[in-house]
DNA sequence: GATAAGGTCTGTAGTGACTACAGACTCAAG
DNA sequence: CTTGAGTCTGTAGTCACTACAGACCTTATC
């Protein structure tokens, strides 16, 4: 009954393998109301069908792109709503876009300290390092 | 008995105003053994010294520059031996460097996404949005 | 029809690095 | 002596998963 066999619906392993999911994550995104409880089989089995794809995916996009799971539920609310604007869309967008940017800088910041202290290590057998110095001072 | 007090040792949340660690956390450094069980008063209050605050502030440091818990805790290990090499802290600095700089590179493909995304958005009070739709294609 | 292998079900616990809180105790000042 | 602040403990919550145990179901092979 999986993927292959034609419009049957698709089990929790097929969507997974559809949308590189991990198995566990379409379980636990249900279970957080990310995705919507799926029909059953009568033995129990969750059956997908093409809209779940279609959701996962949007979700795993959205958090390749950094989005939180909040800002997410966010804006799938808005698109289920059907009320969403692109002004608030890009709004939300930008915020991230933002938030990004910041931990961007302080990762710079941390770059730029760590490759300074690195450099003036001897690199040799000695107790001595400025990296611990630095940590110490 | 605090801090202004003639050595007479520090109270927890004298050691967390000196270091400007939260109070909870150097508990959990203990519970943890980042830090050293601390002696104790009669009735049970933990007491600290000049060399609490000096480890407390390795820590803080070694966080702020990204190194995780369990870096640290090498770090740390090697120093209370005393057999901590330049070479050896050198190379783990270059690790965590490398680190750093594959979460900023992922971090700026992060915002070039965004940021071109958002910049096609109209912004206006429209239902369509090239944001939305980048995550649903 | 029997059996074995593999897929799915559930609930729960673990990750990292804290942070927060409840309820009991202690200490210092007025 | 009371009051308020500080400290003690253990535990639960955060975020976004990931992993597992033990039970159940399905499919393929003989």
């Amino acid at each position: 009954m999986g993927d292959h066999v034609s419009g049957k619906g698709l089990k929790r392993a097929d969507l997974a393998r559809r949308t590189g999911c991990n198995l566990e994550t379409i379980r636990y995104y249900e279970k957080i109301g990310m995705m919507p409880d799926p029909p059953r089989t009568a033995s129990g089995y969750r059956v997908y069908d093409e809209t779940h794809v279609g959701r996962l995916r949007f979700i795993l996009r959205g958090r390749e792109l950094g989005f939180s799971i909040e800002e997410l539920r966010g804006l799938l609310q808005l698109v289920d709503r059907g009320t969403q604007t692109c002004a608030e869309v890009k709004a939300l967008t930008e915020q991230h876009l933002a938030d990004v940017r910041a931990k961007i800088a302080e990762l710079r910041r941390i770059e730029k300290v760590l490759a300074a202290t690195a450099a003036q290590c001897s690199g040799e057998e000695v107790p001595e390092c400025p990296v611990l110095e630095a940590l110490a001072s």
